[in-house]
DNA sequence: TCATAGTAAAAAATCGATTTTTCTAGCATA
DNA sequence: TATGCTAGAAAAATCGATTTTTTACTATGA
């Protein structure tokens, strides 16, 4: 019945529902939703040109993922930004990245060190990049993921990202968050130096300070 | 078309797909899967008695919450029991609990105090109930709920959570996880005891060694 | 014997339509 | 004016069928 596909179809081996989790999420702490408002599945299906199916599956996973909340019968809703809830987040990413950073930096290898590198390189040239300003929170993610690794626990990296995910929501819809992009470029560079140097004491102060700095403007984008 | 349904249906106001995701969250915390099975979506819908699309919904919750793995277009699968992870989460279990329970202790006021006494009560009488195996593991869950409850930070709350489902995956896999069950209970009113009594730095211990107990009991159910 | 291509069956993923529930006005009543 | 009721519309949730992908099996040729 059907044409059989050309051989390409075979490099985005990926599921209708997992593409559209990977754009909601995106576009989640990107911030282009309102905080607080009802998502209207139906207009959803169109802007991201898929069916029902993959899209209410790929906003449950969202829903337990703590990006979204899930209302009895009634859909789907964006969370509000509360300060309360940003310093919880905060304060935990703090605690959970002092300690990862410092496992981190008495396990990382060769291997890990070089990686490391390579990631930073790919932070400092993300300006040159089409679309720098996503592509630079890009890069900036993937650096602090390979920052932490080599901590030992699967489990802890796994919150750690959870946490950051919820943290740039706020941190991405505060109107100053560009303005500290040179102060927190100069924190990267420290912190590539006190990893291969294993400076264990400096380094926890350091990451510690990263997250307050952007904590202190992600204050300006709650209203409570 | 359809005939009017009486008000009683008023009572359970929740969806299929959430009732599927709560009923297939326990039998994965119980142990019902093999470890590392594959599931056979469709041999689940006549079992849970529910529609292709809720089930899915609610499959896709599980993996976001790390009971299942999604693997890319061949369906979901139940995670293996691994010695490595195990240690994973009981370490940090610990760390968590430890930290969340001198909070609780320090923030905890009168109303908490009554209730986590409620808690403990209801537990202790867990045995006399039809079904009392299940039925004490639901009281245990809300009890240590209960006691870390006013810790003051929402999202180490779920993350105790989550950790203490996986945790209990391994622990109810174990073979002599009911022997183990009247120390637990020991503890339990020692626990309640030092919370009324504020008694911080044993409650940090005994919490502490009320996880180590039921790890060593727990590793029995890992191979590797 | 082993590797490999072809094919049928099974399973997963998706779609389109239907059912159920919630929301919104408008109307009647006190 | 405030309150409650109800039909109609809108939205959410679910179902049944279809399409796509993977898996298992078989035959073929080196």
């Amino acid at each position: 019945m059907s044409v059989r596909q050309a051989p390409a179809t075979a490099l985005d081996a990926t599921t209708a529902a997992s593409q559209v989790y990977a754009a909601l999420k995106r576009d989640l702490i990107r911030g282009r939703f309102v905080a607080g408002e009802k998502l209207a599945i139906n207009h959803l299906k169109e802007t991201y040109a898929v069916g029902l199916s993959p899209l209410r599956e790929a906003l449950n996973r969202l829903a337990a993922y703590g990006l979204l909340a899930q209302e009895n019968q009634r859909g789907f809703r964006v969370p509000a930004l509360k300060r309360r809830e940003l310093d919880d987040i905060a304060g935990l990413r703090q605690q959970f990245e002092v300690q990862a950073l410092e496992a981190a930096l008495r396990q990382g290898d060769a291997q890990w060190e070089a990686e490391l590198l390579a990631a930073f390189h790919r932070l400092k040239r993300a300006d040159e990049q089409p679309d720098a300003l996503e592509h630079w929170e890009q890069m900036h993610l993937q650096f602090h993921r390979r920052l932490l690794e080599p901590c030992g626990s699967a489990w802890l990296l796994r919150f750690i990202e959870q946490l950051h995910d919820q943290f740039d929501r706020y941190r991405r819809m505060a109107p100053a968050h560009q303005d500290i992009r040179a102060q927190l470029d100069v924190q990267h560079a420290e912190l590539v130096e006190l990893a291969l140097a294993r400076g264990i004491a400096e380094a926890r102060e350091l990451i510690h300070a990263h997250i307050q700095l952007s904590y202190d403007v992600a204050k300006s984008a709650c209203s409570e």
